[in-house]
DNA sequence: CCTTGTGTTCTCCG
DNA sequence: CCGGAGAACACAAG
């Protein structure tokens, strides 16, 4: 389920890889992702260059001649790109990563680039989908995300007034797009757990200590889980068509009937908050 | 039935 | 009565 750190490093991983890659064909194998004319779509994106490979929260943004192509990969999404072939016709180029990984009954779209490499997106629910818009549709879109963790404008002041006059449980606020982008359900839990706070606090009885810890601990999170270029428990794959390393440094979410690892005595507990199955400590997390 | 991301709809409150 | 907040629901597919 990729989250602002799998999306960040998917977009890391193709801004080495497909920028100023001009696309010279497109495989449309499943048409319900595209979102845009389907004929549209096709026209302009061929031909045309990737200038740009952006982010915001959880989405995908590519520059593409004077278009913008927004990429969602909701749930099981992923984006792999290829820069051999002969994976298609049997053979495998990198033996450390299964083939079906790469082009599979849910490969969804394909683009061929000048010189034959490929980008692939798959995405087994095909919940995701890919959208083109033009510069003022795409700031429309961008204007309504909230902040981005770890850009430079994400304040202690600014993170303070998402506080002011709300009343919602913390879980709530965290997965809210609008005020923060790209925290999604396991990321929530992880910020929650790391900040010694229930999930299911109402924000307005939290102090002025557990907002400052919030801060902190949001960057934190977030950060180390692109370090370890994110959380991989099934379908999240990076740009190269491997698997995140986080999972290992996860302190609650899944781990429900285990041991806390902070107090080491109670059992984590799931429960059901903002309609998402919520991991924590009863012990640790107040 | 469950899973999560997102968009819509509805209710409530000031 | 308007506007915003927040909760609830709907939907996607397996």
């Amino acid at each position: 389920m990729p989250e602002l750190p799998e999306v960040e490093t998917i977009r890391q991983g193709l801004s080495e890889k497909i920028l100023h890659k001009k696309i010279k064909a497109i495989k449309i194998i499943k048409p319900k992702l595209v979102k845009s004319n389907y004929n549209e779509f096709l026209k302009f994106l061929v031909g045309n260059k990737i200038n740009k490979v952006d982010r915001v929260g959880k989405l995908l943004i590519l520059s593409v001649g004077n278009k913008y192509l927004l990429i969602h990969l909701k749930m099981t999404g992923q984006l792999i790109y290829s820069d051999t072939r002969e994976f298609i016709s049997g053979g495998h180029p990198f033996p450390e990563i299964k083939a079906d990984t790469l082009q599979n009954k849910s490969t969804a779209i394909i683009f061929t680039f000048t010189g034959n490499s490929q980008l692939i997106m798959n995405d087994q629910r095909l919940f995701g989908y890919l959208k083109l818009v033009n510069k003022e549709e795409k700031e429309e879109i961008v204007a309504k995300f909230g902040i981005e963790p770890l850009q430079s404008d994400f304040t202690l002041e600014k993170f303070k007034k998402i506080f002011i006059r709300r009343s919602a449980v913390l879980k709530a606020i965290l997965l809210n797009q609008q005020l923060i982008a790209g925290i999604g359900n396991i990321y929530a839990d992880e910020i929650c757990f790391a900040a010694s706070i229930m999930p299911d606090r109402r924000v307005n009885n939290l102090s002025v200590k557990e907002i400052e810890n919030l801060y902190k601990v949001i960057q934190k999170v977030i950060a180390k889980a692109i370090k370890y270029k994110g959380t991989t428990f099934k379908d999240y794959r990076d740009s190269s068509g491997q698997a995140g390393n986080f999972v290992e440094h996860l302190k609650v979410y899944g781990r429900k009937g285990l041991k806390c690892l902070r107090c080491k005595q109670t059992e984590i507990s799931k429960m059901k908050l903002a309609g998402r199955g919520t991991h924590y400590c009863p012990n640790c997390q107040k």
